[in-house]
DNA sequence: GACGGTGTACTAAGTGGTTAATACACTGTT
DNA sequence: AACAGTGTATTAACCACTTAGTACACCGTC
């Protein structure tokens, strides 16, 4: 566990975003434990508050499930999960697309610079 | 003059962005007058000093041009022009990229998706 | 039952940045 | 010369939001 923080975005929202980002990627799979919000905080340097937060907001989102005591756990409901990816998708496509139109950029153009930007950069492995 | 504000972003950026789209598509040319800071606050209903601050922004990026109690003009350099486009695209390429890419959407996949969504939805006209 | 772990709630403090107020210097016009 | 229009600079106020402090309730285990 550890997060490259930059100091432009919220804390809390960084720690939701690389939470989504796992599961979107199928590193966190339905019913896996994640850290409490002291060890979490604790491995983050983060205050625990800012950690409670984040798990507040993804409880609320159905992402996380917590019992009483028990460590929060992954959400059973896989179409939650698979819900987290798509919108991740969507939004990028959603504002690429009206970025793009709002200066009238033809789609081909598009197209083929997506093509060389994809190929040109390395893959992620985290 | 119009603009759609929204209460996410500081004011001077949103100003900042309108000009720069304008210039993107054309609508603004070199050598253009731009309103007056007092008048373009007039205008849109603000502070004469968000204005300011977002003249004086595009000033330092070398969009705008101002001569003594002269109205601002757009620069005559069209190299700084047909930047401001590029990055607006380079910009909004990159951060598509490094989103899918961030969890493994491939290509193809990737593309399609930009195809119908840009599709989808209607032209911009303004 | 004491202790250390859990989640949770409430409140206070801090903080960074935006926006507003005000004043100054200059120029052209009347 | 007065005035109304420019651009500019400095400082103050504001404000939303994040982060931190603190305390409470609960549960297992030793």
């Amino acid at each position: 566990m550890n997060i490259q923080f930059n100091n432009r975005d919220p804390v809390y929202i960084q720690v939701i975003q690389h939470f989504k980002l796992q599961i979107a990627k199928g590193f966190l799979e339905s019913g896996d434990v994640i850290p409490s919000r002291r060890e979490l905080a604790s491995q983050l340097k983060i205050n625990p508050n800012t950690a409670q937060r984040a798990y507040k907001e993804m409880e609320e989102e159905g992402l996380i499930k917590t019992e009483k005591n028990q460590p929060s756990k992954v959400t059973h409901d896989q179409d939650v999960l698979r819900g987290v990816r798509n919108e991740l998708i969507d939004e990028a496509v959603s504002q690429f697309v009206d970025s793009v139109k709002s200066i009238n950029v033809p789609l081909e153009d598009a197209m083929k610079l997506i093509e060389t930007h994809y190929k040109e950069k390395g893959d992620y492995n985290d």
